[in-house]
DNA sequence: CATTAAGCCTATATATTTTGTAGGTTTTGT
DNA sequence: ACAAAACCTACAAAATATATAGGCTTAATG
């Protein structure tokens, strides 16, 4: 399941995208629309930023803004960023691989293949569908 | 990602699916082999054995075997059991539905529908892969 | 140029979940 | 009767996720 942390840069994001146009919004208003603690998003909105997704202005009449366009944002790069792995196993994953500890010989795992089919349908979904398609949907 | 507790209940499970004609096989034999807590694969063993999975004798001679043919047992079924939804937000779960919290309108989200396809694209697979296909893997 | 309002940064606190342990009870073969 | 095994419930420890605190930096504005 997708953690909390993934779901508020969701919603951020969706709002962010929805008035892109009235430039710089302050992270309060977006807490105080979703609930989300103010610092926690604060959190959240940082790492954003720091990945590319979000400019910011600091000092009176700052806040957050999209600096990529919504159909550049897959839906597949916020969740890796936020939650980690999409992948089942960490011996499947593409962005944080590890071998599984208790597996001596991941060639003949037998899970290994399956949760490799598994990955790769849902890449195609997540990493084809992004905030673009989120933001037609609400 | 699968917990632990999911890897060990699948390493148990293909243990007991390999070794299926020699009879009830002890935990400890199951843990040594895989370097689990004995104590730990106890208590997932119980639960496999409540959830009809698995058969066991007590006393002297004792231990576990499987009791459904390997191609009766589709992954789904020992995720969800073990580690719960599979789906990647509570309100597209089929086995442990719940709204999401922040969501005030759940018909509007925009993620909804997304995760619903990543869902049925998952489900997809892990039904139809059972324990049968794991054995048939190793 | 002082004040104020905003984001930036790092560390810490709290809550929740996962993983593992303890210890006694029941059952069964010998 | 004894020993060996699963059964059961509760608890402990560790890891992770969620949230908070508090000072620092930047920028607009009267």
């Amino acid at each position: 399941m997708l953690s909390k942390k993934t779901k508020y840069a969701f919603h951020a994001l969706t709002y962010l995208g929805k008035y892109k146009d009235k430039g710089a919004i302050l992270i309060q208003e977006i807490s105080e629309k979703h609930g989300i603690s103010h610092k926690f998003l604060e959190n959240i909105l940082l790492e954003l930023k720091k990945a590319g997704f979000l400019g910011s202005k600091k000092g009176k009449g700052g806040g957050y803004y999209l600096i990529k366009e919504p159909n550049e944002i897959p839906l597949s790069r916020i969740i890796r960023l936020l939650d980690g792995p999409i992948a089942l196993l960490p011996c499947v994953s593409l962005n944080y691989y590890e071998p599984c500890e208790e597996c001596e010989n991941q060639a003949q795992c037998g899970l290994n293949r399956v949760m490799i089919r598994v990955r790769d349908e849902t890449l195609k979904i997540l990493e084809m569908k992004t905030l673009q398609d989120i933001l037609e949907n609400e």
